[in-house]
RNA sequence: GGAGGGCUCGCAUAGCGGCCGAGUGCACCGGUCUUGAAAACCGGCAGGUGAAAGCCUCGUGGGUUCAAAUCCCACGCCCUCCGCCA
């Protein structure tokens, strides 16, 4: 918003700035006679209410019939204090109605004029020649498919248009542009952010090498891409959905990864294939108030590498093992001592057959934590999303498992506690060393 | 989703409906003393708005009352305990 001190006193600068704009002029003599009027309606509240104190004061010192007197003459003024303050309340909102309406006091220096009407200030660079280079350029999308770089069909199929994923080389230039970005920004109290970066490369490295395909997926998701990974059962009082637009949020990358293939027959002699997908994950944490509401274990917004693997069915049971290992190794590298839990029925997902969770020492609670969780699903979601794989026995449902390789703020959690100082500073495990460039954390 | 406790001037606390915009301790600032420091002692010490008088602010918003930090209602946040998750 403006300053209401700035406008009385300057009123023919916002002018300009909002004939400027191309904006309404005439708002600002409004604006100025609505606060002029809640100006005076202030003052003379604020002159009742002065007298409404000393006779309150008064009434207290007093007793008898003195004080009877008194309290008829509060009482009287004590009406027209409460008319005084509504009729402040109601002018100070109108003025405030006015004068939201009056955009930014455009900068002097700011080229006047519409759309067309832009300056140059310079040019860099020089536009490549790509006629006499002796080819016509592609477009992106093109290239992206080429490069199996990015992906708007799929992204089309799992949330509609506008979305995308980036796969392979595509996810791995945003973590090349994202790092080069921070490392130009970088200052030592940032080590929070500093830290997620570090985790994710160093998964996403470690799963690019394992033979994970790295992708950035969609976020917001068409309803059968939640309902296709199971869910919208159980599970749905912990989605944000978006009812205007029947999207959903998405609680774990899981879902737009396995939906990724959702009605597709992929080629059996290239299973299994493996995803490793980086993103946001939302959570509405409904019925679980008054749990885990210190710190950041239990939070609405969070960032995971997720582990997704397409497999034959007869494969399943030995990939679970796999991206068990995985996880695993993750925290081996982490050197946070955890134990591996085989999770009882009761409290398996609805598309799980079989979960393991891995659960990291957290010092302060003493007791092992939920950090990462790998479940086969068998070929449950396979059907539901109508995926199959065709090999030399005809086409058949595929089985899909999902492990998580880190959950960012759990994760950030255990190394914290575990690793620190007496003072405060904490050391940071080899592995990450080199993606943080330091090896311990100093006090800000 | 449910039960209980809390939210007051940087921190910690006190606070009977009027004598409370608010006491005390610590911290902080200035001074006395000291070669210097500590200790002790003296003084100061929340913010917003307004030219000023004044008005407003005790988590936020309502309400009761002549008068609310104090009573009532709702909400928010924090803490403790039970059924779900990375």
């Amino acid at each position: 918003m403006i300053d209401l001190k700035f406008l009385r006193e300057n009123p023919d600068v916002v002018r300009a700035s909002q004939k400027g704009r191309g904006e309404d002029v005439a708002i600002v003599d409004k604006v100025l006679a609505s606060d002029d009027a809640k100006r005076a309606a202030i003052t003379e509240f604020e002159q009742l209410r002065a007298q409404q104190n000393v006779l309150s004061k008064s009434v207290g010192a007093a007793s008898g019939e003195e004080k009877v007197a008194l309290l008829a003459n509060s009482k009287e003024l004590a009406e027209k204090v409460k008319a005084a303050d509504a009729k402040r309340a109601e002018l100070e909102a109108t003025a405030l109605s006015h004068a939201m309406v009056i955009s930014n006091i455009l900068d002097p220096e700011a080229p006047i004029g519409g759309e067309e009407d832009f300056v140059v200030i310079e040019h860099v660079g020089t536009p490549r020649d790509f006629s006499s280079a002796g080819f016509a350029p592609k477009d992106h999308v093109e290239l992206g498919k080429l490069l199996g770089a990015i992906d708007t069909e799929r992204g089309a199929k799992v949330s509609g248009s506008r979305s995308y994923y980036l796969t392979g080389v595509g996810a791995l230039l945003e973590f090349a542009l994202v790092n080069y970005a921070i490392s130009r920004s970088y200052y030592l109290t940032g080590v929070g952010a500093l830290l997620e970066f570090a985790l994710v490369n160093y998964a996403i490295s470690s799963a690019t090498k394992a033979g994970f395909i790295p992708v950035i997926p969609p976020v917001l998701v068409k309803p059968a891409a939640m309902e296709g990974t199971g869910f919208l059962g159980q599970a749905a009082e912990n989605v944000y959905h978006l009812e205007k637009d029947d999207y959903y949020l998405v609680g774990t990358s899981e879902v737009p990864l396995a939906a990724f293939h959702m009605d597709e027959v992929l080629d059996g002699a290239k299973l299994p294939l493996r995803y490793a997908g980086y993103s946001s994950c939302f959570r509405r944490e409904a019925g679980s108030y008054g749990k885990d509401t210190r710190g950041i274990i239990r939070v609405h917004q969070f960032d995971k590498v997720e582990m997704f693997s397409f497999c034959k069915p007869e494969e399943a049971k030995q990939e679970h093992q796999r991206l068990l290992q995985w996880e695993k190794d993750f925290l081996n590298a982490m050197e946070i001592p955890y134990r591996v839990i085989d999770v009882a029925s009761g409290d398996l997902g609805s598309s799980a057959n079989r979960k393991f969770d891995i659960e990291a020492w957290i010092p302060t609670q003493d007791a092992y934590r939920e950090v990462t969780s790998t479940s086969n699903c068998t070929e449950f979601q396979g059907r539901r999303l109508n995926i199959r794989y065709k090999d030399s026995d005809g086409t058949k449902a595929i089985a899909t498992l999902n492990g998580t390789l880190v959950a960012i703020p759990r994760m950030i959690v255990a190394i914290l506690e575990n690793h620190q100082n007496a003072d405060g500073t904490v050391n940071v495990p080899a592995a990450l060393q080199p993606f943080l460039g330091m090896t311990r954390f100093e006090l800000v």
